[in-house]
DNA sequence: CAATCGCTTGGTAGCGCTGTCAATATCGGT
DNA sequence: ACCGATATTGACAGCGCTACCAAGCGATTG
């Protein structure tokens, strides 16, 4: 024999439709719809669920109504402040919407990407935020066939799998290396940690500059697979000077390896920007209230999460933006560690 | 009339059971229970389901059930670095794992938390990690009559809800004062942002600590209801120095103000630690590369979260922690910006 | 040899909600 | 007063899975 029901004093929507004397399915509609009631239902239903204190059932909904009103989120770290500012963006716009946010951490593997990206997807989401634009072949074609709005945010790049929000890695970086270069440095070293695809774009950012201005040196550059740290940037920095001593700035992919590498030289009682010019990348907060101050490069990352939340919303409710592709820019924060040389 | 099947070609949990030559039942219980089986019809219903790529529906388990494999995770900031490490502890506890996680951010508002709570409760999670122990009332009472495990992280304190992990930040800054009076220093400051429960304990755990040397002046405390920064680090450093000229060290209730304030004193030509002693809170990772090195009071983040994740886990399964309440403890990092007097 | 036990397996119904479509009410125009 | 069009409402069945109970089965026991 089938079970009974154990817990017959629970509110469910067929006891607002009771107490509001409509129909159940009328009352299903006040909580998705409530445009199509009649005024007058419309109240009875509202002071109905409002006296029975009800919350709709989202297993059931989900169930009859094959959807989910759940955003996937899949960022490659929780600890870098770069997403967390993210991250703070896209809640802040989901706020008080329908939407919840299901969040994973691809911890830099697109494997692992790959894997969640399952795993969401099966579950039906109403809508996906992804980080970046190098996917693995398999995962895009997943997400070409799936029928959901989908976000890649970070970077901007050709070809994208729906929407997208960033800025140019790779212009980005450049500029940087344009400041310096106009302030007039020109050994101008890079320092590289993690080296994921952006960091990457970086680099040739900076590569690209520096042959344009014909002082290209591979022995500028310093990289590593680690993730980033300010002791690291130390660190790393430490190796750029044993390797090119007569390096007069240097350009780091993060503001962690900035801190870093300004430390460094003040251990080594190496004047800034005297001796050594430093450039950031991101800007975050920390990097105007230095001494001294470093310069960096500002990301619109809190902008990024928002928007790319509301391309998400704005688009399932039917009104999807007029660019799907939507450049965010970047802008070089000249501060007194790349002050202009003499 | 009714709707028809939409998608004849969806993989259900019926069809891997045809495929397995088992009831339906069976197959369920393979993904619930796999040791109920005997293992010829598990082995048949694993190579079904991954034949078929068969993935349970979520939504249509947690109707049936009566619950879901989510467990809710209430943090006041997403910001803040020190959330940062809790959540990759949970996230990495929790990871291959069953269980998911619904992550929310209460902004530091109780009330906020509280309408969280309900609307996290209403959809019956297997566990709850709530930040801090000041909850309203009201929060407290709904959370007592839910049956799900709940724990509190970030300190421990009197009457837990259910179960608590987390450290005294009365005796971790109590510590940190101590460790600076030790060191020979008098007039010590405090400087403070946000303060929130947790801080506001650290600076009883401050005032205790003066107190007890003969040593309390009000005129040494500084704070602030803004949320905590870098730049206001220096800003209230410099109001501190406004108000207490002749303050020999500052104690910090994070390692944010911290870092302002050595660079206040940086750009003020103060010799840390020669004039100025300085000791920050959570030992984020800069303060051990700093120049000087920033003494901190370490606290286990990660652990805590991973912690608080594996016993919401533990006790789902049956096997609840021997303790209800764990104290991580906390460590004063003692290093160059709070070196010995003379 | 029947009674008992423990383990595995299956049948039935229902979790709470919504998609589909039909039915009814309302309304303006002729 | 009639017609068609539009707005509002309702009936039905089913979304995919699992709780509950019962039955099958071989082994053990008195």
């Amino acid at each position: 024999m089938a079970r009974k029901r154990i817990t017959p004093g629970k509110i469910r929507l067929a006891e607002v439709a009771k107490l509001a004397g409509v129909s159940p399915i009328t009352a299903s509609r006040f909580f998705r719809n409530p445009e199509a009631l009649s005024a007058g239902k419309r109240a009875r239903v509202e002071s109905a669920a409002k006296e029975l204190g009800y919350v709709p059932n989202l297993a059931a909904r989900a169930l009859a109504s094959q959807r989910t009103e759940v955003i996937g989120v899949l960022i490659p770290s929780l600890t870098n402040n770069v997403f967390a500012d993210v991250l703070r963006g896209i809640y802040d716009a989901l706020d008080g919407s329908r939407y919840s946010i299901q969040l994973a951490n691809t911890r830099y593997s697109i494997l692992q990407e790959e894997r969640l990206l399952r795993l969401f997807l099966a579950q039906k989401p109403a809508g996906l935020i992804i980080t970046g634009i190098n996917q693995t072949a398999d995962s895009r074609r997943i997400m070409e066939t799936v029928d959901c709005p989908i976000v890649q945010i970070m970077e901007v790049g050709p070809a994208p799998i729906d929407m997208m929000i960033g800025f140019s890695h790779f212009d980005a970086a450049k500029a940087a290396i344009a400041h310096l270069l106009a302030q007039g440095y020109r050994r101008i070293g890079f320092l590289g940690a993690r080296m994921d695809p952006r960091v990457q774009r970086r680099l040739d950012g900076y590569r690209a500059a520096m042959t344009e201005a014909a002082l290209f040196d591979p022995q500028l550059i310093v990289t590593t697979a680690i993730p980033t740290s300010v002791t690291l940037g130390g660190t790393l920095f430490a190796d750029l000077l044993a390797k090119a001593p007569d390096i007069d700035a240097v350009f780091c992919v993060n503001d962690d390896l900035a801190l870093g590498a300004l430390f460094e030289c003040k251990r080594r009682h190496m004047a800034v920007p005297e001796q050594m010019a430093i450039v950031g990348f991101n800007d975050l907060e920390f990097m105007a209230s230095s001494e001294p101050t470093l310069s960096s490069v500002r990301t619109n990352r809190y902008e990024m999460g928002r928007n790319a939340a509301m391309m998400v919303i704005e688009t399932l409710e039917g009104r999807p933006p007029a660019e799907a592709v939507v450049d965010l820019g970047f802008s070089v924060m000249e501060r007194q560690s790349s002050a202009r040389r003499n």
